[in-house]
DNA sequence: AATACGGGGAA
DNA sequence: TTCCCAGTATT
């Protein structure tokens, strides 16, 4: 990448520039009225504000990158008593880690917690980095992550751009355009560090994000009571419901497949559990076949002769990454024989009194219409 | 049911 | 570099 030239003429979305617009005033004053509020209503009081060492701060980041804060505060309070420092999170097993974080979910986020500790430990020196670039360079931390460890517990001047920040930033100054697009972000960060101050970045730091959870919110933002209330573009124009733009949902990929409804001969539906992992992980669902034939294909091979097969109308089910199109295909088991046993992953149920099983979401349709259409 | 979330890894 | 994904909570 060598020709640069083009500086920041990117604008995606609409709406007046940030950089003179209203609220960037030569002196800025976003982070006064917003250390002024924090002082009053901000939270004082969490677990990890207590002796915030980077270590500290770490752990609390990590854990709420992912689940809100009263979910967090037990599970801190637990691995704190069980890791308070780097050294005996290092010397522990993976075991015991992931099992601290169980219920969390996201163990990718332990394993990395407990690697970067390791790593951390191993440093000449052994003590936590302290800087940017170091912290960065840590598995499982990110320049938002690593500018909120240095600024919280050590009043280093960095920008964070949390999903909180996101969220004011790009309402304050009207900035358009979805921010997971990298000119987006880039453009946040870029106003992020501006309004950074260069004294009480770590009250700063907590004040912003405190800001976004709890007045900035995604939905129904109480701005009545925000100390940027007089300077925020968004609030002026009433369009705050427009910022952050939403992810531009792409047409998701279309996959088939056809669902088995194996009926017996007492009007019993065979259902599967389906592996842990993947889609409808553990979930109980009916046996799938990528295409009719198959299905025939696997029937012959079963021995069973001539089923008595009804296709149904195709039914769509949405996920977030593609469009799934389910032929559900009544297939009549004539012979007692053609009856598979029941299995710890294999059960016969009645499509009228379901059990208390986790079902997958269009099972449960079906199972429905299955009642209905024997009823009608 | 759709969406948000911060970082890692694939494309 | 950019895109896509994971696994849960929220709306």
């Amino acid at each position: 990448m060598s020709g640069r030239k083009q500086k920041r003429q990117i604008r995606p979305g609409k709406g007046p520039e940030p950089h003179n617009g209203r609220g960037m005033s030569k002196t800025d004053h976003f982070p006064d009225k917003l250390l002024a509020w924090f002082a009053v209503h901000g939270r004082h009081d969490l677990p990890w504000q207590r002796s915030p060492n980077p270590y500290r701060v770490w752990i609390s980041e990590i854990m709420l990158q992912q689940t809100q804060v009263e979910t967090v505060r037990p599970y801190f309070e637990r691995w704190m008593a069980r890791f308070p420092d780097v050294d005996s999170l290092a010397g522990a097993g993976v075991d015991e880690v992931l099992h601290l974080w169980s219920g969390l979910g996201y163990y990718a986020r332990a394993r990395n917690l407990h690697r970067a500790a390791h790593i951390i430990r191993d440093e000449p020196g052994g003590r936590f980095p302290q800087t940017l670039d170091a912290v960065m360079a840590l598995p499982g931390i990110g320049r938002s992550t690593a500018g909120a460890i240095l600024a919280l517990s050590m009043n280093q001047r960095h920008a964070i751009l949390d999903g909180n920040v996101k969220r004011v930033l790009s309402r304050f100054h009207a900035v358009g355009g979805w921010p997971g697009k990298k000119t987006v972000e880039n453009e946040l960060w870029s106003l992020a560090e501006l309004h950074t101050p260069t004294h009480d970045v770590a009250a700063y730091t907590q004040a912003i994000m405190d800001l976004g959870a709890t007045l900035c919110t995604r939905t129904r933002p109480r701005c009545e009571a925000c100390p940027l209330r007089a300077d925020c573009l968004a609030r002026q124009a009433g369009t705050q419901a427009a910022f952050p733009a939403r992810r531009p949902k792409k047409a998701r990929p279309l996959k088939a497949t056809v669902m088995a409804i194996f009926l017996d001969g007492d009007g019993k539906v065979l259902l599967h559990k389906r592996p842990p992992s993947g889609i409808w992980g553990g979930l109980w669902s009916l046996p799938e076949f990528s295409t009719a034939a198959d299905l025939r294909e696997h029937l012959e091979t079963s021995g069973i002769v001539d089923p008595q097969m009804e296709t149904w109308p195709v039914m769509a089910h949405g996920f977030t990454h593609y469009q799934l199109a389910i032929t559900p295909t009544v297939v009549r088991l004539q012979t007692l024989s053609d009856k598979i046993a029941d299995d710890r992953a294999v059960r016969w149920i009645d499509p009228s009194a379901p059990p208390a099983m986790g079902l997958a979401a269009p099972v449960s349709k079906l199972l429905d219409q299955m009642v209905q259409a024997s009823v009608a």
